[in-house]
DNA sequence: GAACTAACCTAGTGGAGACTAGGAAACTAC
DNA sequence: GTAGTTTCCTAGTCTCCACTAGGTTAGTTC
């Protein structure tokens, strides 16, 4: 799948425009996943496409168009992940490790994806929105997943919202954050990973599950 | 001990040069959180400094200069808490947990700091290597102090150097994901964001420690 | 093979931004 | 006040890069 660095001496080919595209933006995952989406040159994305710069403009209306295009691809995949295998009637501990599972199996075969979605958030104001914006869909997706599980919290209570998003939190800072570890020593096996990322937040909140909470912390309002 | 924005009409005064570098710094060091490495500009660092870009340039050899200084004051500090709160006598959890209100506390109290350092990662990859290489010394740094407290692994083996490894990293992107999020939030007291990262962080190393791992995932090879 | 279409290229524009040379203005010492 | 020093500015240079106008060539249809 991966296009790779062609070694320049490769010959044209000419493709049809969807092929082109599916190139191109195969291309611009792996360099905005590099460089950041300043960083990253739509030369460099076209040479990487086999192809000079006009032609991106073919397919794509601008920079920020390309990249927007390439983010709700990608957390639209993510988010898969979790509808098809997060809900059952398994016990919630087997349907987390196996979400957890599939969503490393993912990154693992889509590494310039995850880069991209996880390493930049940075760039200009626009573009730090519209990141925002896109993994916010993420979350409205997954979250009431999640939510029915801590059925014992109570939800209407507005110091609970709060904490479920730290929670969310937490589990995003844990899974990206082991995934872009992960990306750079490729000899891990998944499941190491994935139990890595039970032991630490399933294990905790199982316990919070059952209001077994870290008692100094648990104080209202000081 | 924010320069903040400056509304234009303010006289110009003239500052000792230490004084004028740290007025530079924090300012940088704001535009760097907010905008990333690239999408900060020199221009608008002078700007926000009451002085014209050359002003800068008697400073700091070069923006990569510039912004390398930055990184390494702003680690040495979060490096700093982690000394001066984790040792002592007290049980884990307490010292855990200290250390952990006071990591949030100096994040609290330099927003900026805390944006800049844990937020950008992209754009060129000599800017990448030195970012590497910074929090490469907080890891050696800090991982220290906690990998004595988890005394019941294996230290020799080498899995278990992994295992310690993504345990740092789930210890990063808990603490980091959390100070982001937080630092939209201000109105959430700190006790709950620390309670958060105990019961999910703590808890769950605390089971580990005591060899409760979660079974499923500990299968050598399937 | 001629006519048509669609993919691709050459060559360029305009703007942004890092960085510099050299001079002006303020503060200090006498 | 005058001379010397240090802070700061004006006015540029140069490079990089997003984006475009208009032409060229490769496939397709008849």
């Amino acid at each position: 799948m991966s296009t790779g660095s062609t070694p320049e001496a490769t010959k044209r080919k000419r493709l049809s425009a969807a092929a082109r595209r599916e190139v191109i933006a195969a291309a611009a995952t792996e360099v905005f996943a590099e460089r950041g989406y300043h960083g990253a040159s739509i030369e460099e994305i076209a040479r990487r496409s086999g192809v000079t710069p006009p032609v991106v403009y073919d397919h794509f209306a601008s920079k920020q168009d390309l990249y927007r295009s390439l983010l709700e691809t990608h957390f639209a995949d993510l988010r898969e992940v979790w509808r098809i295998n997060f809900p059952g009637p398994d016990p919630a501990g087997e349907r987390v490790e196996r979400s957890f599972d599939a969503w490393f199996a993912y990154v693992e075969e889509h590494p310039f994806a995850g880069r991209m979605l996880f390493r930049d958030t940075t760039g200009d104001p626009e573009i730090a929105a519209m990141h925002a914006e896109v993994a916010a869909e993420s979350r409205a997706g997954v979250m009431p997943l999640a939510a029915a599980e801590l059925g014992v919290l109570n939800l209407a209570d507005s110091a609970t919202v709060d904490t479920l998003s730290m929670f969310w939190e937490v589990l995003r800072g844990v899974l990206q954050g082991l995934a872009m570890w992960w990306s750079e020593r490729p000899d891990i096996p998944r499941e190491q990973v994935v139990a890595v990322a039970m032991n630490t937040l399933w294990i905790g909140l199982e316990r919070v599950q059952q209001g077994e909470a870290w008692s100094p912390g648990v104080r209202p309002e000081t």
